[in-house]
DNA sequence: TCATGCATCTCGGGA
DNA sequence: TCCCGAGGTGCATGA
């Protein structure tokens, strides 16, 4: 089986071939089009005729792309169901359960669809995370402060979930909330409930905003609240970076 | 010219012609191809080799696709500008400025690559929004409560921004906090800290949650904190639903 | 540009 | 299943 079928300008009942075995074969249907699209679900959203690119995965997932933007402008997620019906023109109809959600995609003209074998065993590693942040703070805790002792992790309180919950050195109740990038206003309150909470069963509870920065306004809560800050960047594991990287010596 | 222009099993140079062609006639670039994918940036990633569909958009976009999930394994935002290098493989970079990004595709094997012209000037019209619940409330006020006025949209304060600012029959300062969704512990917070910031200049201030549902913890909180809550669905404005529909008569 | 908050957010993890 | 929070979030909006 070749990875790749396609056909130029179909007719309906070609196009209808297509779906189906992509459906049956489990692979990436794509289809070049003039089309239009009515969606209904958590929202509810009409886009008239444009020309799109149109993506249904192997998992349901199915995706409309304009020629702009990263996001799709309408979509459906993983675990929607797909056919294709030909009325007046042929309609590619994407529904959703629980909750459901219908897609409608009208085929105006279908100037190319495509049927992808696509075989992809390989995982993406990525680095930098907030998850790092707290590996790194586990494995070396003197990052925040001598004399800190982490002691959990994703922590479940009365309401939320702390990332890093531990003791200062003298003793006192720390609770740690870790941002990969910039801290916002978001992450204040945040750690502000956190701490609120765990003052009901505890004296002396410090609130760490653990963060590379800050936003004005965050800093500006953080401080009136009397939380502190911690400057800290996620750190990028593995290899050196590609490309041109500093180098002291 | 034709609205989609492709080629099988492309050699390099063909490959490099297709990518120039796309980016000096702004049109989408689709290449479905094996390949590899190294990302820095604001985190850092790397993927092994395997199937996927790679696309670029006119305005500098990139999205690389794998047979499952509706978000891509790698992307570039628009902005980012595109270029193909033939090294022992093509290699398709994109680099983004503020903040600095680079991603490079090294392109193992190509089994299609498309070049579409896409015209498209519609506009997506969405219906169901937190906006129109907004708006639903400055029209009704009486689905808050008899005698409620509200007074201010997105209302800056001096932490945060305010959904709504309102009064009640009695005088009260009244901040609404909304929610399109059923709302979480998160939406809490928000309406915590509005209610709070507006009592340092204000007596009594009273602070509802509009939403269509909460979670268990944030009805907890919400109670807990003497905040109140106004069910509320975001309304879907325009046509009737299509296909099956309530009739009452 | 930065800051703030919505989103048909999506996605993963845990209870 | 629901709940909770991260995300290379993306994106619009306003200062």
């Amino acid at each position: 089986m070749p990875k790749v079928e396609f056909r130029e300008n179909p007719s309906p009942e070609e196009v209808k071939l297509f779906v189906d075995s992509a459906v049956s074969s489990e692979g990436i249907l794509t289809i070049f089009a003039r089309c239009r699209v009515h969606y209904d679900g958590r929202a509810k959203s009409e886009l008239g005729s444009g020309d799109r690119i149109i993506m249904v995965k192997p998992d349901g997932s199915l995706l409309i792309h304009k020629g702009e933007k990263r996001e799709p402008v309408n979509w459906q997620p993983p675990g929607s169901v797909v056919r294709l019906e030909i009325r007046e023109k042929p309609v590619l109809i994407s529904v959703r359960r629980k909750p459901r959600e219908t897609l409608e995609v009208e085929l105006d003209e279908v100037y190319l669809v495509t049927v992808f074998h696509a075989e992809d065993s390989e995982e993406l590693a990525l680095t930098g995370s907030e998850a790092e942040m707290a590996e790194l703070i586990f494995e070396n805790p003197g990052v925040i402060e001598p004399g800190f002792r982490p002691l959990h992790r994703e922590k479940p309180i009365k309401h939320g979930i702390v990332d890093v919950l531990g003791v200062d050195k003298d003793g006192n109740v720390v609770v740690l909330e870790l941002k990969r990038r910039r801290a916002e206003l978001h992450a204040v309150s945040q750690l502000k409930r956190y701490v609120e909470t765990l003052r009901e069963e505890h004296e002396n509870v410090r609130g760490i905003l653990v963060a590379p920065s800050l936003t004005s306004g965050a800093k500006k809560l953080l401080e009136k609240e009397g939380l502190e800050f911690r400057r800290l960047e996620p750190p990028k594991r593995g290899k050196k970076s590609r490309g041109r990287q500093l180098r002291l010596f």
